[in-house]
DNA sequence: CGGTCCATTGAGCTTAGTCAAAGAGCGTGG
DNA sequence: CCACGCTCTTTGACTAAGCTCAATGGACCG
């Protein structure tokens, strides 16, 4: 069902994300850079709903393009949750080549195109000596998805649903700032109620109740598989990140 | 433990756990074996409360040799939330050279004793042609830790008060019993229900009702900071592992 | 034109939170 | 040995956040 191997080689879709997320990390070399575009290679497309990866899969590194997919797991009476959310520039299965068969699914929750990432890894892990910009960025990259992981244990344990909906909201902003998909407060967004309900741990019903009272409040505007944020600020200040400019809590 | 020639009478508190563990992940060479042991030296010793490693800090690698921490956030305003629990064998900080800083604060919930990793990363992830082994063994680790903190995530987003909490006790035995510290269903439990209640999202009056239920059915024994596991085939039943053994859940 | 998917809204219910008070366990100092 | 203070646990009464069930409406699509 999933991921047909694109047979022509057609005109390089853009890897600027990818590029635009790994400079920013780490100042790379003109060979780093060469090693990078290179990836852009062994392209992969997916239609929407693909497993880009199968749970209990020895996943093979690769690195989103374009697209958004999500990780998740599935409990055996239906329930769903989704652990992370996928954009372009993040990698599907984790930054090393993993011993371990995956924890989770994931899945593609819009068209997909993802590219081979396996030089990456190769130049960033084992010759990491002669690719020090590559090698830091890999490794920011890893840290990036731990506290994203982090933000979404606490987003779940202790947020309201209005608070952790925004606090997500924001998220996925910064997340596609920084790789220029969101210019001017603006970008798509294509997740259903049913799929924030299921990442923020709430019932559908309750998710369009808690987006209509943000709609209400005047926060953003969100139709049509995209979102325009008109209070950033505001939300900000509704959900605030523990760790943007905490006071410098001193231990005991 | 047994076939292993371990001539060297203890000079130091036991590095029982970290071998045991990292035992299970991978076969080691004597030499990476002595590189383990070699840990043991660099020894410290926390006390309760000690903050291991503080929010925004640049972890140095370390690995917990006996004792129970914790990862947590803390909101601005008193909200707390458990990010994963720590226990022997587990590394303080990721099992990288960190480049960004931590985004949570790692502290002991009881004395704790640590020793330098250093040697260990610089083994498996350097010079990881030489020490397949311990390369092996650190990658397992980390696949595991992520494997937690998903099982966190699920936890606290699609269970019930009572699934969450059987869950979690589940999760520290298992985790615990791979390293020996749990023998016939028997183990330290040094959680007081305040650090419970923020583990799983909820109030600690709440907490205190699940376990009381818990009991109530027979599951466990729970006092004095010590747990006895009466039924564990109950407990696995009421707050079942997705990826145990799932019907293998075929796409679509 | 009917079907499907998604968003929306209302009514009633359940789970878990809040507030408050009391008990149990433990170490310390008188 | 006991009284005191501290932390942790337990219980009850009430409240509220969020869930379930059910029905409706809009948009798109073959």
């Amino acid at each position: 069902m999933s991921a047909a191997p694109c047979p022509p080689p057609m005109a390089v879709p853009s890897i600027a994300a990818l590029m635009r997320r790994v400079s920013a990390l780490a100042q790379l070399s003109p060979i780093e850079t060469l090693v990078l575009e290179h990836l852009a290679g062994r392209q992969q497309q997916h239609i929407m709903r693909a497993e880009l990866c199968a749970e209990g899969e020895i996943p093979k590194p690769r690195i989103m393009v374009s697209g958004w997919a999500c990780r998740q797991r599935v409990m055996n009476d239906g329930r769903r949750q989704i652990i992370s959310f996928m954009l372009p520039g993040d990698t599907i299965g984790p930054l090393r080549q993993s011993p371990l068969p995956e924890s989770c699914a994931t899945v593609a929750l819009t068209p997909v195109v993802t590219v081979d990432a396996q030089a990456l890894l190769q130049a960033a892990c084992v010759e990491h000596m002669q690719h020090p910009g590559l090698s830091m960025a890999v490794r920011c990259m890893a840290s990036q998805q731990e506290r994203w992981l982090r933000d979404q244990v606490v987003r779940l344990g202790r947020r309201s649903a209005y608070e952790r909906t925004i606090h997500l909201v924001l998220e996925l902003h910064g997340r596609l700032d920084a790789i220029g998909l969101a210019p001017s407060r603006c970008f798509a967004f294509p997740l259903t109620q049913d799929v924030l309900a299921d990442a923020l741990g709430l019932s559908v019903v309750h998710v369009n109740r808690v987006l209509a009272q943000a709609r209400r409040d005047g926060l953003f505007e969100l139709h049509g598989g995209h979102i325009v944020i008109h209070q950033l600020e505001c939300m900000e200040a509704t959900a605030p990140d523990p760790s943007v400019h905490p006071p410098r809590a001193l231990g005991s």
